[in-house]
DNA sequence: TATGAATGAGCGTTCATTCAT
DNA sequence: CATGAATGAACGCTCATTCAT
């Protein structure tokens, strides 16, 4: 018994060091240069024992993935604002947004950008209603709602803008990581420009 | 004579054939995956005829983002646009950039998506000048500029909303082509709301 | 332990193979020829393996001016010279370079006679300074400096003079060893002259 | 008949084109960058051609060896010697034939390397009784002898010491053009010191 | 006579994977 | 549980050569 049980935890850890090992190689060289090989070399072990705990690189991608996506959904969502207007609470969300993204883009892309229908269930955005299951939307929803009091914009319109923000913000995220070597100065005038101005305009009803 | 200008004709054929057969691996497999090897198979030659009519990789790679590209550049600058008013052109150009991408999902991604400095080179757009460079974002920074022809908006300001303009747009696509089952109704809402009210607001330098 | 020995000397052996192939495939064809396919051929293994015992191809040339080189440097530098003259040194010396490398006329000629920078960072002696790196060139430049230890000839032309000394000797072996049929009495003349009166008189400062 | 004797002179001119085409290539890079498409590109004819004159490159690489040989033997035997003493004119001759050795670097290792019974039997010096034969060793015998009227030196040990004198260039000369990147000022000192003083001593019969 | 099209072999190197131990 | 040895496929690219026209 406690040996067997002794026994998972011990391959639960060193599945957690494969992997681990694994999303270091990804952040500092991106997923086309993951190998076994380097991964083996990283926790050094051979190369071989590696497929004790996977059957194949594959396997390991896809678990890779689905830590980095829940690291993300995280980071995002228990986002701490200081402000106390719609419009700053938005500007935070979508700066910790960006922020967040920026700092892990590979484990960003992949989840963002997989076709995988478990990885759409989680990273799909887009559907209507999308406000009542996915956190992001929700909060960007209300945030909008708010910022357009004075004015009345339905829910579903409010869901429609709240949709448009976040495919903009994405938009800028990737191609952001995408372009690896834009010159600093002018990468913060675009974020600031997209953050304090973009932004708030998109989420304008009127 | 004859002879020579069939000769060019089948010189002219034999490309086509190549850039297909490696739009199609491209397609399917994405740009980091295209390989001299999987062309020739896929054209049933041996790779070294390849040589033969490209210098080498790089170039097939810059016909085929030119193949690509051309209809999106096409599309966007001297968009059929009806339209008088800068805002209508701006309308219409990012309806058509939409209605282009959405229509070679796969090209569209692989290209935007590419982390290979050869792609890159292309389809970069966020760096400080590139208004001057690339025809999509120099049309937008002009459209950007008439619009705001009443309050003064420097160049340079023009360009990052340009730039804005671009990353929003795109991140609406990309989410778009990734998640690929949205409701129809919605789906449309959604991009008639970015067309005509999220782009525009975009837009205004105030 | 036993196993870890065991595996060891197996891994000293395959080396070993791998390096003797080499060698096989340089004396049969020069430097120029050596390929990691043809060592594979050769020892009858994949290509593949060789990168386990050898990083790459430049170590394994390397490993072959070593053992090559070894035994000349060897021949010229501790060389068992029962003289007490730097005269009688300097013949000793010289007489067992010639010895040595008419010993191994194939190994001698594509390593002195191959462009390849990898090679020649091994075989290169003219530079200024050579006396510092080289052994040879330093043992022969500390030879001459005894041998006019009563005029004064500084470190410089010492060098210079030893620089004479190795490319003469050279000469002479490389001509013996292209000019295959010489009658041996004459050859040996030829090499007694070289050795009792030609060296020694390059040697002289004055 | 004049019209076969035509075709046979244009036929010899067009070999002729191919091998001065061949010839500037390895005087540019080297014999081990010759290559076919490189003669058929300099001459502006597709590399099929070529071997309607010759059969393969091995062909091409045999008669260039041939040429080289032939330019190298006429530069060095009609050499003016404006110097009247006899350790002038070694001198004059010494520095003549590194010079020119120097200025076609590739033909002359060929043809000094080739271990190809046809070319030794040119370029074979150090047989006895070579300076009846060999143009460069009877000179050069001549030479040493008038330099040591004062002593008696035999006939025998006069072809000795220049025998030992031309390895002893030609060593140099070697080494230099193997070693390729030598430091001008350095290169030079030695071969001041080669031609004003080694050659001298060596020349020397006491 | 001369061409363009095409091939097959070879280069160094990296990779995922397998197998016996 | 873990290893080292080994493989086969693939990468971009260059070469000498052949063949139909």
């Amino acid at each position: 018994m406690a040996l067997q049980e002794r026994r998972e935890r011990e391959k639960e850890e060193m599945k957690e060091k494969i992997l681990s090992a694994a999303s270091a190689i990804v952040r500092e060289e991106g997923y086309e240069n993951l190998s076994i090989r380097k991964i083996a070399n990283k926790i050094e072990y051979s190369p071989t024992i590696i497929y004790h705990y996977f059957v194949d690189k594959d396997e390991i991608i896809y678990y890779l993935m689905q830590r980095g996506y829940r690291k993300i959904v995280q980071a995002i969502t228990c986002a701490n604002s200081t402000s106390d207007t719609p419009e700053g609470h938005l500007k935070d969300m979508t700066r910790n947004y960006i922020d967040v993204a920026l700092k892990m883009p590979d484990e960003y892309m992949s989840a963002q950008l997989s076709k995988s229908p478990k990885v759409i269930k989680h990273t799909s955005m887009l559907y209507k209603g999308a406000s009542e299951n996915k956190p992001i939307i929700g909060a960007l929803q209300q945030c909008v709602k708010q910022i357009n009091k004075d004015i009345n914009v339905d829910d579903d319109k409010c869901e429609i803008i709240a949709q448009c923000i976040i495919v903009s913000t994405m938009g800028l995220v990737i191609k952001l990581i995408v372009e690896n070597g834009i010159d600093d100065e002018h990468r913060n005038r675009l974020i600031e420009h997209f953050v304090n101005e973009t932004v708030l305009k998109i989420a304008k009803g009127e």
